[in-house]
DNA sequence: CGACATTATGACACCGGTGTCAGGTTCGGA
DNA sequence: TCCGAACCTGACACCGGTGTCATAATGTCG
């Protein structure tokens, strides 16, 4: 037998068409199941495999899903941020559960991507992980619409935005990383990350940690702000300017972990001890946050779920189902660097 | 215009055949300048974009490759190990360069997966990543090229092995370490992984750190030892027992990374202190390395250019071409647990 | 001006399945 | 015995491209 085995080579050699044979494989009720039983010995003897390609050129899907990850450009051009990864982990987990197979592809936010994934018929569903461009966001999603992609966002869950979303509750976290330090009593606190509308997701964590010292009569200085993006190194510039204007605090909440990280290394570096002067929150428990030094206290993002919700609702979508926006509950995990 | 465009409403539009469609979007040189151009604007109009699955399947290939990854059944089931996560970036990201697509696919080592990916004409080619089941891979490996299926392994390179692999060459590996700790004079050494034929790379690790002591005029002992997988989980129990059958030694060479920061948790646990009674040296360099307290110094491998490797050398073989097994060189670390 | 190469295009079979339709067999009931 | 339903199967069009072959139009040269 040269090249891979058709199913007409099957039929040839179960004595039957091949249509039958066909309708065998795929358990359809209409086949004798004798007939089926011989079939499936001679798929099985010639290692038969049904093709893709013709499989879903003929009924026009894929059962595979696209992951598009967007990745805010870094100077460290190999390094992923690790809480995409955990993500990308968990997302692999669920196709594979539901039966699909994932597309895993990296993408640069400015680029023309376009969804050429459902476009070309290579995917059923697109699922969007880091688009942080949310200056023109709308109209790029509201294209997608147009063009019946079907495709589903881990972000902000935005007032009017036109997608269908899937994000944890960044203004609950907020509140939560508010709380532990109101209840600890340290409440001249810094924030670094970027709380302006451009980064949604990072706007709602400051929100919600800035209402909930608000409702505590407590009101955050913009001073003690600096902006970051969600980098290591970011984290750490941003601090040292801080230290460097001679702004002093006694606590510090991250808009993430990386950035957390990066203001650690910025304090100790410095002299500032953690948690002894700066108590340090940071958000997303990435893997790592288990073991800096101190440990670091963190709002969890469950990725697990956030995998399983992402795949799911975007399933239903495809199939025509209601779906809503999905929040997921954060978690506050106490560790060292804020006890 | 109701579903997709397809080169026939292309052709419609642009007053030509569809074959000369077909033509003119793959750049054909047969074709007319102008002519193209009409078919470009047509198709740019209409929004079209080949249909993968028809395209895929006249020219039997995909422009697609297979990454199967292969987890050690752990407790903790939702974590991934991160020394194979950055693998997944760092390929996903040689595949993109390529211009080839990459399905991503969480195997158990047990199941019957057969490279369906190939058969069923999804990919071209497979990587396969952390097979660890090395008892039966020879019977494997040999079906798979019995059947003329594309595949690279990352792994050891055993002799009389069937399979393509890249690997980093961990002999060397171990012997980097080897050569740190005799420097610095911790001779008293203990190790923590599987020195048996059954994990191959620790196994390597092991000989060649062995073979540079055992040239320096040291001999290892053997009570010094402990199995373990790489989690950290196993790696502070496999320590622990070290501990506990009150086993002494002046630092400690672990498989891998997870399994070096396991150690480490066991060794704090029992007033043990690291890096001053006991040095640590781990291997892989993930991520959480140079976070852990103290930061862990380690034998790095290049997971950007192994990503490279395996993805370039896969496609090589695709096409046809000479391919060799490829060894990655190793690069010691250092940082505070052995200073 | 005829022979022939060059260029550009269309017609058509083909990739390997899936879904529809028509037809043959068997069997129970009238 | 005849009829219709139930069951099973094969023939065939179709999905949307790609590659081959034939052919028309244009150019070249003796």
């Amino acid at each position: 037998m040269k090249g891979k085995a058709t199913s007409f080579d099957i039929a040839h050699y179960a004595g039957v068409s091949q249509s039958t044979v066909s309708r065998a494989l795929r358990n359809s009720p209409l086949v004798n199941e004798e007939t089926r039983k011989r079939v499936f010995e001679v798929a099985k003897e010639l290692n038969y495999k049904v093709d893709k390609n013709a499989s879903n050129l003929r009924t026009q899907q894929s059962s595979t899903l696209a992951l598009l990850l967007f990745e805010d450009p870094t100077a460290d051009d190999s390094q992923i941020n690790p809480f995409f990864l955990a993500m990308l982990g968990s997302i692999t987990r669920a196709c594979a559960s539901e039966g699909y197979d994932l597309l895993v592809s990296f993408q640069s936010t400015s680029a023309d991507w376009q969804a050429d994934y459902e476009d070309s018929h290579r995917a059923d569903g697109i699922i969007l992980l880091g688009y942080g461009d949310y200056v023109d966001y709308q109209a790029k999603f509201r294209s997608l619409i147009d063009q019946n992609t079907k495709f589903v966002c881990w972000g902000a869950s935005v007032d009017n935005r036109p997608d269908l979303t899937v994000s944890c509750d960044n203004y609950g976290g907020g509140k939560l990383a508010a709380e532990h330090l109101l209840k600890i009593n340290r409440k001249d606190c810094a924030f670094i990350g970027d709380a302006s509308e451009h980064s949604p997701e990072f706007f709602a964590r400051y929100q919600g940690f800035k209402d909930e010292f608000t409702r505590h009569g407590v009101t955050l200085s913009e001073r003690k702000m600096a902006n970051a993006i969600s980098t290591e190194e970011s984290g750490y510039h941003a601090t040292r300017s801080l230290i460097a204007n001679n702004i002093a605090f006694n606590s510090l909440f991250a808009a993430s972990d990386l950035i957390a990280i990066g203001a650690i290394r910025a304090l100790k570096e410095a002299g500032i001890k953690v948690p002894d002067d700066v108590h340090v929150v940071g958000f997303d428990n990435i893997a790592v946050a288990s073991f800096t030094n101190p440990p670091l206290t963190t709002v969890q993002q469950d990725t697990t779920l956030a995998g399983q919700m992402l795949v799911n609702n975007l399933l239903k979508l495809i199939r025509g189902d209601e779906v809503e926006n999905t929040l997921l509950p954060p978690r506050l995990i106490i560790r060292g660097s804020s006890v």
